[in-house]
DNA sequence: CGCATTTGACCCGCGC
DNA sequence: GCGCGGGTCAAATGCG
């Protein structure tokens, strides 16, 4: 395994979802015998270098988003760091061993964006636009008294940066050493502060009950609890950083194997019987930096077995290699959604609900939105077979004719392109979101302007910034024809693969120069392309 | 021997 | 106040 660590990975397209295959269920006690006992398909690598194509378009999105107003230090970075609970960060990390297939990707970074300068060009104007309307809406609220704390928590984690070093003021329970005092006092969160006296808005250690999770790090450790806030004062605050501390991002996709690959490394720490589920529900946290408070819990469908449901939480406090970077892209746009739109009311989560069916209306049945869940929780459904999966009723229509495929496949190429489609989508409703947030505040105050009147508002809104953003994209013929030529490509890779019986779907789509060069392969090497996570053993 | 996983115990919040 | 369920810890265990 330590060789595909180290193993150069084909310039490929793929996607944020590996259905890992795991070499000793056998030992795998987290999963009924049966499963364990059956035929493992071959991987489905659905993650790799995006250095063209659709995911790229996701991935300078975030990048130059992340860079530029990160760099800038301006109000309008903040909503795009939203605290979704999975850092878009694409920087690679370094060395790690057992980093799972970053070896190339700053090499392929680099040469993406020199071969696409127009498309960057391009996105990146779009963003600068957004920043000067982000920056706009700030002074606005904060002209009316009225902040949306959903920018001033964006800015807060982007103040953080990519580089989680906020979380490394303090060692992890097991780093640490020694068990944690849990009596120990909630109100101290000194550690928690920034270096620029900036109280890492998740701290919510303090709003948390069990003080041992002050010990470090991110908001996102309390993960678990229903600590919301204590405090009685700024309440609105606190209640709004309580739904972004407890966001959650639910990716349900069949896979037969013990997890999926997301990218990142993950620890098994823990695994309980829940009720109601004969399934044991196991839970991991990240193991790609010491202290990221990312944790996941994996659980198989107690209806189906077949469906693995992974849910995360937490803020990764280090770079992503590539690999993940697709996954963290897809659930923190996700979670993006959810939270945008998101007061902590249920009004606010029905809002969301409303907003994912208008922002894809194809993906009624990939993205739901509970409010009803202890925590919100965004769940992206993977097990539904997305066809057509589209964006009806859009300045640029985005179809994509799924040929009907196998149902893992129909998951492999749902997952594929969530990222890009889902994530494009919410990027750009992340747009307007604090502008909606704000009228929304405002109406709120004035008293309650009926809820179909903000939405009508909302979706106009999002349809400018939908239009504005795909136009953007579609100005470009040759990213446009990578795309579709990748779109292409995956989906019969899906097809082909299936049956050769291999799950491995590799697209390559080189876009790499100016010209409109573009080279659109499927890359099915049977036995070749198989990537496996050393982190992985199986759990 | 080091590291990851397993698993029972513990803590906490919530509902009754 | 008590029981239940979820989440986490950490010693024990297993594996490479």
């Amino acid at each position: 395994m330590d060789a595909e660590a180290t193993r150069s990975p084909p310039p490929a397209f793929q996607f944020p979802v590996k259905l890992i295959r795991t070499t000793d269920h056998d030992h795998d006690s987290s999963f009924p015998s049966d499963i364990r006992r059956r035929t493992v398909i071959d991987e489905m690598d659905f993650f790799a270098d995006r250095k063209h194509g659709a995911d790229h378009m996701m991935t300078i999105i975030s990048n130059n988003t992340d860079h530029d107003l990160k760099d800038s230090g301006s109000p309008a970075g903040l909503e795009l760091s939203v605290n979704t609970g999975l850092n878009l960060l694409t920087t690679n990390s370094s060395s790690e061993k057992s980093t799972v297939d970053d070896g190339v990707s700053s090499k392929m970074e680099d040469k993406r964006s020199k071969s696409e300068p127009s498309q960057l060009a391009v996105l990146q104007a779009e963003v600068e636009r957004m920043k000067v309307e982000n920056l706009r809406m700030m002074a606005e609220t904060k002209n009316n008294g009225i902040v949306p704390r959903q920018l001033m928590d964006l800015g807060l984690v982007a103040a953080t940066g990519g580089g989680g070093d906020t979380e490394d003021l303090s060692l992890s329970p097991s780093e640490g050493g020694g068990r944690r005092d849990r009596s120990r006092s909630s109100g101290n969160n000194a550690e928690n502060n920034n270096e620029d006296g900036t109280v890492f808005e998740q701290d919510k250690k303090g709003l948390s009950g069990r003080g041992t999770d002050q010990r470090e790090e991110s908001p996102d450790q309390v993960w678990g609890s229903n600590k919301v806030a204590r405090f009685n004062s700024e309440k609105t605050v606190d209640q709004t950083e309580a739904t972004i501390r407890k966001a959650r991002v639910s990716v349900r996709a069949r896979s037969e194997d013990a997890m999926i690959s997301d990218g990142c490394q993950w620890r098994k720490y823990g695994q309980k019987m829940a009720k109601g589920n004969p399934c044991p529900r196991a839970y991991y946290r990240c193991t790609m930096a010491a202290g990221c408070p990312v944790r996941k819990q994996v659980q198989r469908c107690a209806e189906d077995r077949t469906i693995l449901t992974t849910t995360y939480e937490g803020n990764h406090n280090h770079p992503l290699p590539p690999a993940a970077v697709a996954m963290a892209s897809t659930t923190s746009s996700a979670a993006r959604m959810l939270l945008s739109g998101s007061m902590p009311s249920a009004d606010g989560l029905m809002n969301s609900n409303f907003l994912a069916r208008s922002i894809l209306p194809c993906s009624s049945s990939l993205a739901t939105i509970s409010a009803s869940a202890p925590f919100p929780t965004v769940t992206l459904d993977l097990t539904q077979n997305p066809n057509p999966l589209q964006i009806p009723n859009q300045p640029t229509q985005f179809q994509v004719p799924f040929p009907n495929p196998p149902q893992n496949l129909a998951d492999a190429s749902a997952a594929a392109l969530l990222p890009q489609i889902f994530g494009q989508a919410l990027y750009n409703q992340s747009q307007f979101s604090g502008l909606q947030m704000s009228q929304e505040q405002q109406t709120d105050r004035l008293g309650h302007q009926s809820q179909p009147a903000l939405q009508q508002g909302q979706r106009n809104s999002l349809a400018d910034s939908l239009a504005t953003a795909t136009a953007a994209i579609k100005a470009d013929p040759n990213f446009t024809a990578a795309l579709a030529a990748a779109i292409t490509s995956i989906i019969g890779g899906a097809h082909q693969n299936n049956i050769n019986s291999t799950n491995n779907v590799q697209t390559t789509t080189s876009n790499n120069n100016s010209n409109g060069n573009i080279t659109t392969s499927n890359n099915n090497s049977n036995g070749h392309n198989k990537i496996t996570n050393s982190r992985f053993p199986g759990n």
